[in-house]
DNA sequence: CGATTGTTTTTTTTT
DNA sequence: AAAACAATCG
C-alpha cells in the first residue's frame, strides 16, 4: 500500500484530438466487441453518468474500457482517477484488466473499496484531527468488545442494552452521518432508555478517540466530517480527482454517498488560490471563472441487486440520481452475456414480483440452456447430499471444480455441506464464514502487532495482557487502569510503572517484562533505530518468542490448541508473504490489509476447489454451476426479515441475485426438515420458488414427491391452478396473474401426519425412498420424534417420524 | 488467579 | 451442536 503518484503525476494533460496516445488505446480496439449501450457508456463525457447495468451485461468491461479511454486517450492521467468497487479482488483485478487494455501499469491511479480509499486518506490526515497515521481499525468484534465494557461499567444492561443492540444502533446512526452530538441535540431527553444510550455512545466514541481507533464505520463518516471541517484538505483531493467512478452504487449507504457528493464539488477560486500556494498544480484545471470544475461522475448499479439495506444501503441513491445530479445521462444495459435464457427467464420472473421498480428484462441470445434442476431432501444432509453427488457428476462430464459454486442463506447452513463433502470427497473451500483474522488466537497475536504499532489502543493491550497467562488477573486490570486515570497517563504507560503499583513481586515481573518486549518490538519499527527497520515478520516471530504465546498452544493439554498452534504459525507466514509483495511495507500497512479483507478477496481462482459461500458473499461472481441451498421459508425469506419493511423484497432480490451468479447450471435445492439450535424443525419450500415457471424446473424429486405423494404432485407445485387461493389470484393490469405465494405452503401444509405412528425398536418400517428398514431406536418427544432407521439397502437414517413418509410394517 | 463444571444462548446477511 | 457465559472450588 504505497502512496506512489500520489505528490506526482500533477503535469498537464494533453488532449490532442484523433491522437491514440502510445499506449494502444484508440478507440477501435477499445469499442471492439461492444454492444451500442455499452459503446455510449464507454464514450460518453460529461459531468454525470449512470450505467443501469442488469446482472451479467458487460458492466465492468465497461467501466474498465471506460477508464482505459480516458488514460488512453490523454483525456486524464492516470492519478486522475479514483474508482470505487465493492471489495478489494474487485479493485485489484479491474486494475489488471485496465493495465491489460493499455498495455503498461498506471500508477496513481485509485481503484479500491471505499474503506480503502477512506483509510488511505485518513491516514494521510489524521494529524489535522487528533489522530495519528497509526490508527487501529476496529472490526465488529472489537466494537463489540469494546462497548461489552461500557455497558458493564454504565450498568446499562439493565435496560436491555446489549452490545450487539448497542454496536447496531450505533452503526446505524453513524451510517447516517450523526455523530454523537448531532444525535444527542435530536435525542428524546424524556426516555431513561434514550439516555443510557447516549452515555454509551458518547463513551464509546470518547473510548475510540482516546485509543486512537476507527471503526467500519468511522473510516467513511470520519473521511466525510474532514472534508467538511477542513475545505482546504477536501479542495486537495476535489483537485487530485477529476474522473470518479461507482461500482454497485445500489448498496452505498447514505455516508458513502456523501463523500462522493464531497469529492465531486467544484473548488472555488480562494481555494484553487491556496493550493497555488501550497505549489499542487492547478493551472490547466480552473475554467473561466477561475475554479476548479466538480469531477465526473459515473456511477453503476442495478437495483434489483440491492441487498445491504441492513447495513444502511439506501436504493434512494441510485434511484434518485438523475434529481441529485440534473443532466445526468442514463445508459441501460439489458443484453445479458452471462446466463442461458432460462436461467435468465427465472430471475426475471422472481423479480418481476417486486413492485415499485423500473421494468427491466434481462434477454440472451445465446439459447435456452438446460433446464433448472429442483431437489427436495429429506434433510439438510440429504440435500447436501445431492449436492455433492451433482458436483461428482459434473466433474465427470469435465466441469472443474473451481467453476462450481454452493450458495446458502445463512453461514450455519455450511455445517451439513461440509460434513457430507467430506464423506463425499469433494474439495470445497468456504469463502467468508468464521474468517482466518476472527479466529481467537489470531486476534490475540494481533493484538501484540497492534500495540506495537498503536500504544493508545487500550482494546489491544488488555487483550494481550494475560494472553497466554501470566497471572494477571481481572483485579490487577483494574489497578493499572485507576493508576493510569489517577496520573493521567495511557494503560500502556501504566504498565511501565507497574513496580510503583505495589503488586505482588511475581505480577510486577510479568507485566515489566511484557512492557520491555512491547519496547523492543517497537524499537524493530523505528526508523531512527541504528539496527534499521524490521519486516513485519520479524516483529511478529520476536512477539510470539518473548510471549510465549505460541508455546503456551503447543504445550496446552487441550487438542484443540495444536489446531490454533498451526493457525498462529500460518499468521507467521502470512506476515512473511506480505513482507514479498510489499518491499518496504510497513507494519501499519499490514495490518490495514488485515483489516479490510473481505469474504469474496480470499477467492483464488487457481485452486482446484468448490467454492461456498452466502448469498450476500457470491454478489459480482458468476460460476458455470451454482447450487442454491435452503430455499425454504424462514431461510430465504429469512425469518427476521419477514417483519422488516421491505424485508421480503429484499430478501427476493437476494434470490435473484443468487440465480443471476449460474452460467449455465441452476440447481436449486430444499429440505424436508431442517436442524437448527440443535434440533429439527418441519422446513417449507420457499414461496419464491412458485414465482418460477414451473416449464423452466425439472424436479429429481419435488416438495410433494418428498412428501410421499405420487409424482403428479410435483407438477402441481408449480402449476398455475384456478381457484386455489383465488382470493389472491388478482389479474393484474398487465393480464398477468400474481402468483400465489400461500400456495406451495398449502401443498405442503398437507404434510402427512404421522405423529400417531407409534415406532419402537426392532419394528420394521417402508419408506417411499428408502425402502425397508428395521428401527434401531427413537429419540425426542411429540412432534420431534426422530427415529433412527437402519434400512436395509439405503444405509443408516435418522427420520423426523411426523412427516417422514413411512409406514410401519 | 485459574481451572472445571454447569447453564444459557445463539443464527441473518458484511465492509 | 457449539460457543459463550456464570458459578464454584482448589
Amino acid at each position: 500500500m504505497t502512496d506512489a503518484g500520489f505528490s506526482r503525476g500533477t503535469g498537464l494533460p494533453i488532449v490532442v484530438d484523433g491522437d491514440a496516445g502510445p499506449c494502444g488505446g484508440d478507440d477501435e480496439s477499445l469499442l471492439a466487441g461492444l454492444n451500442p449501450q455499452q459503446r455510449e457508456a464507454v464514450t460518453y463525457r460529461g459531468p454525470a453518468l449512470l450505467i443501469v447495468a442488469g446482472a451479467g451485461s458487460g458492466k465492468t468491461r465497461v467501466l474498465t474500457h471506460r477508464i482505459a479511454g480516458l488514460i488512453g486517450s490523454r483525456e486524464a492521467w492516470p492519478s486522475q482517477i479514483l474508482a470505487i468497487t465493492f471489495t478489494n479482488k474487485a479493485a485489484s483485478e479491474m486494475r489488471e484488466r485496465v493495465e491489460g487494455l493499455l498495455g503498461q501499469a498506471s500508477e496513481g491511479m485509485w481503484i479500491s473499496t471505499f474503506h480503502s480509499a477512506c483509510v488511505r486518506i485518513l491516514r494521510r490526515e489524521a494529524k489535522q484531527f487528533g489522530f495519528t497515521e497509526n490508527f487501529t481499525i476496529y472490526d465488529s468484534g472489537d466494537s463489540r468488545a469494546l462497548l461489552k465494557r461500557i455497558i458493564k461499567e454504565s450498568e446499562a444492561d439493565t435496560f436491555g442494552f446489549t452490545p450487539a443492540s448497542a454496536s447496531a444502533k450505533i452503526s446505524k446512526l453513524k451510517n447516517e452521518l450523526e455523530d454523537y452530538e448531532s444525535y444527542a441535540r435530536s435525542a428524546n431527553r424524556d426516555d431513561p432508555a434514550e439516555q443510557v444510550f447516549l452515555q454509551i455512545f458518547r463513551e464509546y466514541s470518547r473510548a475510540l478517540r482516546a485509543a486512537n481507533a476507527f471503526d467500519f464505520d468511522d473510516l467513511i463518516a470520519q473521511t466525510v466530517y474532514l472534508f467538511r471541517a477542513f475545505p482546504r484538505v477536501a479542495a486537495n483531493y476535489q483537485r487530485r480527482f477529476r474522473h470518479i467512478l461507482v461500482d454497485e452504487y445500489q448498496d452505498t449507504n447514505h455516508a458513502q454517498y456523501s463523500l462522493i457528493r464531497e469529492l465531486t464539488k467544484p473548488v472555488p477560486p480562494h481555494l484553487v488560490a491556496e493550493l497555488k500556494i501550497d505549489g499542487l498544480y492547478v493551472d490547466g484545471l480552473t475554467d473561466a471563472a477561475g475554479e476548479i470544475p466538480g469531477a465526473s461522475l459515473t456511477v453503476v448499479g442495478d437495483s434489483d441487486q440491492s441487498i445491504y439495506a441492513f447495513r444502511g444501503a439506501d436504493i434512494r441513491n441510485i434511484t434518485e440520481f438523475e434529481n441529485d445530479y440534473p443532466g445526468a445521462r442514463v445508459v441501460l444495459l439489458e443484453q445479458n452475456y452471462r446466463s442461458t435464457q432460462n436461467i435468465l427467464s427465472a430471475a426475471n420472473s422472481v423479480i418481476s414480483n417486486n413492485f415499485d421498480r423500473k421494468a427491466k428484462n434481462l434477454w440472451t441470445d445465446s439459447g435456452d440452456g438446460e433446464k433448472i434442476v429442483g431437489y427436495t431432501g429429506y434433510s439438510g444432509h440429504d440435500e447436501a447430499q445431492f449436492v455433492a453427488d451433482e458436483i461428482d457428476a459434473l466433474r465427470r462430464a469435465g466441469v472443474p471444480y473451481n467453476s462450481m459454486a454452493v450458495f446458502y442463506r445463512t453461514n450455519s447452513q455450511t455445517r451439513a455441506l461440509e460434513e457430507i463433502f467430506i464423506r463425499s470427497a469433494v474439495p470445497y473451500r468456504i469463502m467468508g464464514g468464521t474468517k482466518f483474522y476472527e479466529r481467537a488466537e489470531i486476534k490475540d497475536a494481533m493484538a501484540y502487532l497492534i500495540t506495537v504499532a498503536n500504544p493508545a489502543d487500550e482494546l489491544a493491550v488488555r487483550r494481550i495482557l494475560n494472553t497466554p497467562k501470566r497471572g494477571i488477573g481481572p483485579a490487577t486490570e483494574t489497578q493499572l487502569r485507576a493508576f493510569a486515570d489517577d496520573n493521567n497517563i495511557t494503560f500502556r504507560d501504566a504498565l511501565r510503572s507497574a513496580s510503583d503499583l505495589g503488586l505482588g513481586p511475581k505480577v510486577t515481573a510479568a507485566i515489566t517484562r511484557l512492557s520491555e518486549l512491547i519496547d523492543e518490538s517497537a524499537a524493530m519499527t523505528d526508523p531512527e533505530n541504528p539496527a534499521g527497520v524490521k519486516p513485519v515478520s520479524d516483529i511478529l516471530t520476536h512477539l510470539l518468542a518473548g510471549s510465549g504465546l505460541l508455546d503456551a498452544l503447543r504445550n496446552s493439554r487441550d487438542p484443540q490448541d495444536e489446531a490454533r498452534a498451526e493457525n498462529v504459525e500460518e499468521l507467521v507466514a502470512v506476515t512473511k508473504e506480505f513482507a514479498r509483495n510489499n518491499p518496504g511495507g510497513t507494519l501499519t500497512d499490514f495490518l490495514t490489509e488485515v483489516s479490510l479483507v473481505a469474504a469474496a478477496d480470499e477467492l483464488d481462482d487457481s485452486t482446484g476447489t468448490v467454492s461456498l459461500m452466502t448469498l450476500h458473499t457470491a454478489k459480482g461472481l458468476e460460476f458455470d454451476a451454482v447450487f442454491l441451498t435452503g430455499v425454504e421459508e424462514d431461510l430465504i425469506p429469512h425469518r427476521m426479515s419477514a417483519n422488516e419493511p421491505g424485508g421480503l423484497a429484499e430478501e427476493r432480490r437476494l434470490f435473484y441475485v443468487g440465480i443471476t451468479r449460474a452460467r449455465k447450471r441452476l440447481y436449486l435445492s430444499l429440505a424436508m426438515t431442517r436442524a437448527q439450535f440443535g434440533d429439527v424443525n418441519v422446513a417449507m419450500p420457499s414461496r419464491y420458488l412458485q414465482e418460477i415457471p414451473g416449464e423452466l424446473i425439472d424436479w429429481r424429486r419435488s416438495p410433494g414427491a418428498a412428501n410421499g405423494r405420487d409424482g403428479t404432485m410435483s407438477r402441481a407445485l408449480n402449476a398455475k391452478r384456478p381457484g386455489f387461493g383465488s382470493d389472491r389470484a388478482i389479474a393484474t393490469a398487465a393480464g398477468l396473474s400474481k402468483p400465489k405465494t400461500e400456495w406451495a405452503n398449502k401443498v405442503t401444509a398437507q404434510v402427512r401426519d404421522n405423529s400417531g405412528l407409534e415406532l419402537l425398536p426392532g419394528d420394521r418400517v417402508k419408506h417411499v425412498d428408502f425402502g425397508e428398514g428395521r428401527v434401531q431406536e427413537v429419540t425426542g418427544e411429540g412432534a420431534k420424534r426422530i427415529a433412527h432407521v437402519q434400512f436395509d439397502s439405503a444405509g443408516f437414517k435418522k427420520l423426523l417420524i411426523k412427516i417422514a413418509p413411512i409406514e410401519k410394517l
